[in-house]
DNA sequence: TCATCTTATCGTACATCTACGATAAACGAT
DNA sequence: ATCGTTTATCGTAGATGTACGATAAGATGA
C-alpha cells in the first residue's frame, strides 16, 4: 500500500466543478449521442425504435448510446408496454448549459 | 470495395452541427482539461510548467492534456524562448458555449 | 562549446469507447 | 402457452484515451 507524495495545490486543483462539467461534456463528446439529444428534444418524445430507424447504427448500438445518456442525466427512459419511451431530462441540459456558460471566455 | 446500404435518413441524422459540438466536448470530457482551462483562464497566460506544478500529473501527461486543448481550438500556445506560454483562446470557447446554449433544453 | 532548463514527443501498458451480431427479457396479442 | 415485437444486455474485436518514464529538441547562460 503505497501512498504517492502529492504536489502542495494537488488536492484540490481538480474540483467538483470540474470532475460534473467533464461527465457531462463526456456524455455530449460523440457525435451520435448529440444528434439523439438534439432528435429527442424536437420530438419531445420518442421509443427506441423511432431514433434507431433514423440513425445510421445498429440497434444495439444506440441502445448503448441511450444508456450513457441516461447515465449522465441527459435522457429519461419510461417503460411502456414492451417499448420505451425516451425524452430528455431539461434540467440536466439547463445544469450543463449553466455550467458551460460559467466557463470564462 | 463494399459499399453499405443506409437507412433512409441516415445521411444527414448526425450533422456538421452534431460533429462539430462533440469535438469540442470531449476536449472537455476530461477533468483535468477543464482544470486547466480554468487554471489558464484564471491566470490569463501561462507557461507550461507554472501547470505541470499545480496539477497531479506527469508534466509529459499535462502537455498531452494541453495538446488535445490545442487540436480543439480551446488554448493557444506560443513559443517564448524555451518556454511555451498557453493561453485560451476565447472566440472557441464563446463558439462552444453559444453550441451548448442552442441545445434546446 | 557545454551544461542547464523547459517542453514536446516516443514508447508502452492498461483502461475505456465504439461498433456489431447474437441472445435474453419483457410485454401484448392470438 | 406460443408467437411476434421491442429493447436491453452479453460477448467481442478493434480503435482510442490516459498515464508515465525516458528521451529528443530547442533556447539560454556560463
Amino acid at each position: 500500500m503505497k501512498i504517492p507524495v502529492l504536489k502542495p495545490a494537488a488536492q484540490d486543483t481538480v474540483t467538483a466543478f470540474d470532475d460534473e462539467l467533464a461527465n457531462l461534456a463526456r456524455a455530449l463528446s460523440h457525435p451520435a449521442r448529440v444528434a439523439i439529444v438534439r432528435h429527442l428534444a424536437a420530438a419531445g418524445t420518442c421509443v427506441c425504435g423511432q431514433i434507431v430507424e433514423v440513425m445510421p447504427l445498429a440497434q444495439a448500438t444506440v441502445s448503448q448510446h441511450l444508456k450513457v445518456l441516461k447515465e449522465a442525466g441527459f435522457v429519461q427512459g419510461e417503460v411502456d408496454g414492451p417499448r420505451t419511451c425516451y425524452c430528455v431530462d431539461p434540467e440536466t441540459m439547463k445544469r450543463f448549459q449553466s455550467l458551460v456558460a460559467s466557463l470564462p471566455a
